[in-house]
DNA sequence: TGTACATCAGTGAACGCGCGTTCACTGATGTAC
DNA sequence: TGTACATCAGTGAACGCGCGTTCACTGATGTAC
C-alpha cells in the first residue's frame, strides 16, 4: 500500500482485481464495465490499460484469482483429513460448494462460459486444470487404498466434479432457495448430496 | 406463415423467439441485442415491443421455449422405458445432457443465472419447476419398486439433478473438449457418468 | 355486398446513455555519471 | 550529493458505436350496419 495522495498507485493491478471481483458480486457480470472497476479502484478509466491489454484480460485476471482461491481451499480440505480419501472427497466437495455460495457470481465467471474460449489466458487455463487435478489425485488415492472401486480414474473424478459443480450451480443461481434457504442448510444439504455420490463411488 | 410481403407478420412472437434462440447460439447471450433479434426476424427494431414488454421479457420467453423442449425430451425418455425407473433415470440424464450439448448457450440462458431472479416470468418459473418434478417422479417410482434406496426423495433427486446439470455445464462450456471431443464421445461419457451415479442411488 | 370505423401490428426518426478504446499529455520514479 | 534524463504509471478529452426505449405515425385487418 502506498500513500493515498501519490500519483502512482503502487499496487493497481491487485486493486483492480479486488475491486472487480467485488463489483461483479454486487451487480452481476453483465453490468460491470471496465470503467466502473477503474472508478471503484479510485483511478481514471484508462489506467487499467497499463495492466491489462483489454477488458477481457481483466476479467480473466479476476477469474484466475478465483481459481487460486479454490485451489487453496481444496488443499486445506485434503490436508485436514490425511490418509482418508473418502473424507477428503466430501470435504473438497463441500469446500467447493461453500466457495460457490460465498461468491456466486465469481463462480459463474469461472465456470459459466462467460469468457470466450479463444480469449482465455494460458495462466487462467492452467489454474483451472490444477483444480481438476486435485480431485483426480483424491480419487486416485482412494482407489489405491481400495476405498473407491477400480475403473477409469478420470471418469470417476468427472462424476464427482459433475455432482459438486452442478450442486454449486444450483446453489449459486438461487434454485435451492425453497429447499434450503440459509447458508448452513445449503452446506448440510451439500454434505448429504456428496455422501449420496460417495456411495456411488464406493466398492460394493 | 403469412405471405412475405404483408405488413403484418402474423406470427411474429414465435418468429422472434426462434430467431433469438438461434442468434444466442451463434453469438452468445451477451452479444445478442433486441435490435439484432428483430433484424434477424426481418422486422423493425421496435416491433418486438408489440409482443414483449422489454428485452428481459423476450429473453424469458426464449428460456421458456428451452424448458418446454426439455420437458418434451424428458417425457420421451420416461416413455421409452415404461416400468424401469433405473433406465428412465439414465435416459433422462442423457437426454438432458444431449440438449445441453445441442444448445449450449440456450442451456446457459436457462440455468446460468443470466436472468435476474426478480425479473423472471411466472410461466418461466413454472416451466422450470416442472422439469425438476419429472425427475422427482422417476426417483419416487424407483423407490416404490425397491430399486432405489429409501430416504428423502427430493434429496436423491437433487443429487441426480446435480450430476446431470454439472456434467451438462462442463460439456456446454467446453471443459470436456480434451476428454471427449465429439458429440458421440460426450454422450457415451454422459451415459457412464449417469451409471456411476445410479450405483450411488441403488439399494446396497 | 359495400362502406365506415375501431383496433391492431407494424414503421422509422429520435432520445440520451454508457461503453471500450485511442491519444497526446504529465507527474513521479529510478538510474547513470 | 546533485543533476540530467529515460522510463514508467497515471490523466482526461475525444472518438465512434450500438444499445434500449419512446413517440407519433401508418398500413392492414376485422366487424357492425
Amino acid at each position: 500500500m502506498s500513500t493515498n495522495s501519490s500519483y502512482h498507485h503502487g499496487n493497481l493491478r491487485e486493486a483492480l482485481l479486488e475491486a472487480g471481483a467485488k463489483l461483479i458480486e454486487e451487480k452481476g457480470i453483465a453490468d460491470v464495465s471496465l470503467r466502473a472497476v477503474a472508478k471503484a479502484a479510485g483511478v481514471s478509466h484508462t489506467a487499467p490499460y497499463r495492466h491489462f491489454s483489454d477488458k477481457n484480460a481483466m476479467l480473466c485476471g479476476i477469474a484466475e484469482t478465483g481459481f487460486r482461491l479454490l485451489g487453496q481451499r481444496l488443499g486445506q480440505a485434503v490436508d485436514s483429513h490425511p490418509g482418508h480419501p473418502g473424507l477428503q472427497l466430501t470435504a473438497a466437495g463441500v469446500a467447493y460448494v461453500e466457495l460457490a455460495i460465498e461468491y456466486p457470481r465469481l463462480h459463474n465467471l469461472m465456470f459459466g462460459g462467460v469468457l470466450a474460449h479463444e480469449s482465455v489466458d494460458d495462466s487462467l487455463e492452467e489454474a483451472s486444470n490444477q483444480s481438476f487435478q486435485g480431485l483426480v489425485d483424491i480419487i486416485s488415492r482412494g482407489q489405491q487404498t481400495g476405498l473407491f472401486r477400480a475403473g477409469d480414474t478420470h471418469e470417476l473424478a468427472l462424476t464427482a466434479w459433475s455432482v459438486v459443480h452442478g450442486f454449486a450451480m444450483l446453489a449459486s443461481t438461487g434454485s435451492l432457495e425453497h429447499r434450503a434457504a440459509s447458508r448452513e442448510a445449503k452446506l448440510a444439504l451439500a454434505h448429504r448430496v456428496a455422501d449420496n455420490l460417495l456411495k456411488g463411488l464406493a466398492t460394493r
